[in-house]
DNA sequence: CTGATCATGTGACAATATTAACAGGTCAAT
DNA sequence: ATTGACCTGTTAATATTGTCACATGATCAG
């Protein structure tokens, strides 16, 4: 199911995750701090420091024996692997609370990620801008992203519209799918989707604070 | 590490993550649908029908063998499960905009969550109100909670002050935290924290798509 | 009633993920 | 130089998860 990274292995799917938490990690540090060590490190992320060796071996020199782990270092090869090197562009379908939220994030540009255009049928919203980019007629979406290549696409619709969004998007190339609306998009072969269905959290959340309450 | 169920067996942690999935799938489906085969609900999902159903069988009873599910029974019994039966209630840290988008989310409140006080600091906020919840500012925050006694906290502030405001929510008698800053937030032992960070979600996807465009 | 079909329940097995144990390197104090 | 305290790299063991094959029950056509 899964292919071989560019260095020609294979990184189990849970590291991938461990590593876009390390690399936010880093990128929370202070500029000063130069190196870390596996255990303080993972001791904030609140991990086991041998699981994050683990992690690190997979892919093979990050560290050196004996000495603490270099950021900079880690930093770089962090964003080698996760593919942030390059710069990616993004547009967003739905202006509504939480589209609005997404499009006034900050944290996408420090990963190299940029978004371009923002559409929705709302007419009171069409026009309006966060962060410079304005939300543009849904009808303008394929077009737009042909026109400037896009790959990825966030989807913060309501979840009767988010297949036909979805369909639209893929059609347009579209090559990757972050959905925050609480259905399942499905895609053809080839496009990769990221379901964030919010619920999901809280109701995780409910059920590990029914288990505390027994002790 | 994980503790008995109420009907006193162990759930499995992704088990309760995709019951979580399983309830929300439910929820979407129309009024009418009465009955759902294992085989329907995970294509429509995206996980394989026998996966399912080991998901269900880890509880026992929630099918009979030849019938399909009872839609009402099993959205039911993972109510009971996810401990979403009884009334919950929550308050928000941080009414910026993805503090306004989940004071916006109508999803929670199916599910027995309601979002009863919004905290901030910034004066221009203060005052304002989200589907009829004032916010109020932070100093009042410690008491609100005492006086309602209140166990759920959502944290949507900048990374730099998570720690400090979650140290806030424990202290006044919050048991369960839901963390949407960047920053992972360290909590006392009996305390649940969930660390939903966004800038996950994009870099896996990232990584995904890189992988794909390999084959 | 009987066979065909379609459904879930269940235990064994295979694949993954986590943890432990220790080998081997580095550095500073003495 | 040597010791000891800290590091990471690597392999092995353990634990958890996902998948499969098939037993078993329900239903319906004829």
């Amino acid at each position: 199911m899964n292919r071989p990274s560019p260095r020609g292995k294979r990184i189990p799917p849970f590291t991938v995750l461990r590593f876009a938490r390390y690399l936010n990690f880093l990128c929370n540090l202070p500029e000063e701090v130069r190196e870390i060590s596996s255990a303080e490190m993972a001791r904030t992320i609140g991990i086991k420091a041998t699981q994050l060796r683990q992690d690190f071996f997979t892919l093979g020199g990050f560290g050196r024996q004996g000495r603490k782990y270099d950021t900079r270092v880690l930093e770089e090869r962090l964003r080698e692997v996760l593919a942030l090197q390059g710069s990616q562009h993004m547009v967003l379908v739905g202006a509504g609370n939480l589209g609005q939220a997404l499009a006034n994030y900050q944290d996408f540009e420090r990963f190299n990620l940029y978004l371009r255009g923002i559409f929705d049928t709302n007419p009171k919203l069409i026009g309006l801008r966060f962060r410079g980019i304005e939300v543009m007629g849904l009808e303008h979406m394929q077009d737009f992203i042909r026109e400037q290549g896009i790959e990825l696409g966030i989807i913060c619709v309501p979840h009767s519209v988010a297949q036909p969004v979805c369909d639209a998007l893929v059609e347009a190339g579209i090559k990757g799918i972050w959905n925050f609306s609480p259905e399942n998009v499905l895609v053809p072969e080839g496009v990769v989707v990221q379901n964030e269905n919010l619920s999901v959290g809280i109701m995780n959340l409910s059920y590990q604070l029914s288990i505390a309450r027994e002790d």
